[in-house]
DNA sequence: CGATGTCTTGAAGCAGTTCAACCAGGGTGG
DNA sequence: CCACCCTGGTTGAACTGCTTCAAGACATCG
């Protein structure tokens, strides 16, 4: 490794200049030299709903930073049933280290921009740089809090309660700049909610129905929230007060 | 870091020796000098079914390594319901490296005997040693796809396909030697079982009376199995032939 | 031997699914 | 510009798989 250039005052690339998430995700843990580095081997993409990142059974070629919007990680069965397995939001990573083969398939739920890196680069840099491997488990040790506390919420809730779970879950997640946002757009329309929490599309109707009819939220144009009464949500969704 | 030990002869504590999982789990990684060092921060213990490891919600203190049965890892709701997050087996790491605060509990299943370090201890050491640091990190990526995968098992399974999943879940994990034993002891009662798989304890009882009057499966004294017909039960489990 | 804890079995109830009809918004084309 | 359809969401009614509640079987242990 050459060390002529001095860090602190190398030139960021172009991109990164301009990008939302250059000080979250793993990029925070990169010098501008390795920013550079890097850009040599990544590409922004734009990506439609529904379009996918990567699918599932697919050999590991590249990694991915969400840069806007929502991906969702899904799981199906051999038979179509469907699971989504988790939501990332900005700046997540989306990858699978260590694997040669991707165990599900990650899709855009919103309009999304990912940036993407091609597997061996990124492998190569975390070999060198202890910062960012360590950036890299403390995601997946939170990724891994999250799904387990959405297995309590699968195998435990009532459906009233999945549905009053994943409204709290968007709310603290869709906007990284606040802890808690009270009016949002939905990341997930009605199937995804569904497949999110274990349930079918009408079940999940009639629960937001209820939830409105109670006043607990406003809902307009099927994807405009708004929290009314985010104490009783939370209560709903077994989060106390 | 001083190098004047020869590492390669460097004596290995008493313990290590003797110990099943020397070339397994985070040890593996250690050279003889380090396993000393760490070795003065140590302790094992032996303990009985139902004994906690640790406590959701109290303060991380403590890391540990899982040398003999099996703990399971729980989360449990205001209101008492329970759902088991994941089973730890020879040679697992229990702990939360990156968290304050437990977010779970862990909890013998069978009789057990973990290997505990002092979470001080075990940091300053994984701040020192990459491939230690590299090692905790593949074990996270590998419990979150097992919990990604059970989350699907939870979300959209039925009471028969968990009961099957569950079955091959254990008979490809209980031993740590072999792929796939077909005998063997059920290292969960009927309540872990429903509160692993999200269901009662009748519900599952009744799903494997049905298994056994089926011949997929035999079982003696309530938690000795013997799998009799393996590529039906993995059918069941929709795995797959 | 009764006593206790764990598991099984049965019957009734209910939460969530299934199936089907309906509704609202947004193109498209005649 | 209205008729048409098409997609995504809601609502209703019947059904079913799992739960609930209650009783019985079985093993282990003082």
């Amino acid at each position: 490794m050459k060390h002529r250039d001095d860090e602190s005052t190398a030139e960021l690339p172009a991109v990164c200049k301009a990008c939302d998430v250059r000080h979250g995700g793993i990029c925070q843990t990169m010098s501008p030299l390795q920013l550079r580095e890097l850009n040599r081997h990544t590409k922004r993409k734009a990506i439609e709903p529904g379009a996918e990142v990567h699918c599932q059974g697919e050999p590991v070629v590249s990694y991915a930073n969400v840069i806007k919007g929502v991906v969702k990680l899904t799981k199906v069965m051999a038979d179509g049933r469907q699971q989504i397995v988790g939501l990332q939001f900005v700046p997540d990573f989306i990858g699978h280290p260590f694997l040669k083969e991707n165990s599900l398939s990650a899709e855009a739920a919103t309009e999304a921009e990912i940036c993407a890196v091609s597997k061996s680069a990124l492998d190569r840099m975390v070999a060198a740089t202890p910062d960012l491997e360590r950036h890299l488990h403390s995601q997946a040790q939170a990724e891994l809090e999250e799904a387990r506390s959405w297995m309590l919420t699968l195998g435990r809730m009532s459906a009233r309660e999945k549905v009053a779970s994943l409204l709290c879950l968007v709310s603290t997640h869709c906007d990284p700049k606040v802890d808690h946002s009270l009016d949002f757009e939905l990341p997930l329309s009605r199937q995804d909610i569904g497949d999110f929490l274990g349930l079918t599309i009408e079940t999940v109707s009639r629960q937001i129905t209820k939830l409105r009819q109670e006043r607990l939220i406003k809902v307009e144009n099927n994807r405009h929230v708004t929290i009314l009464d985010l104490r009783r949500l939370r209560q709903a969704a077994c989060l106390g007060t």
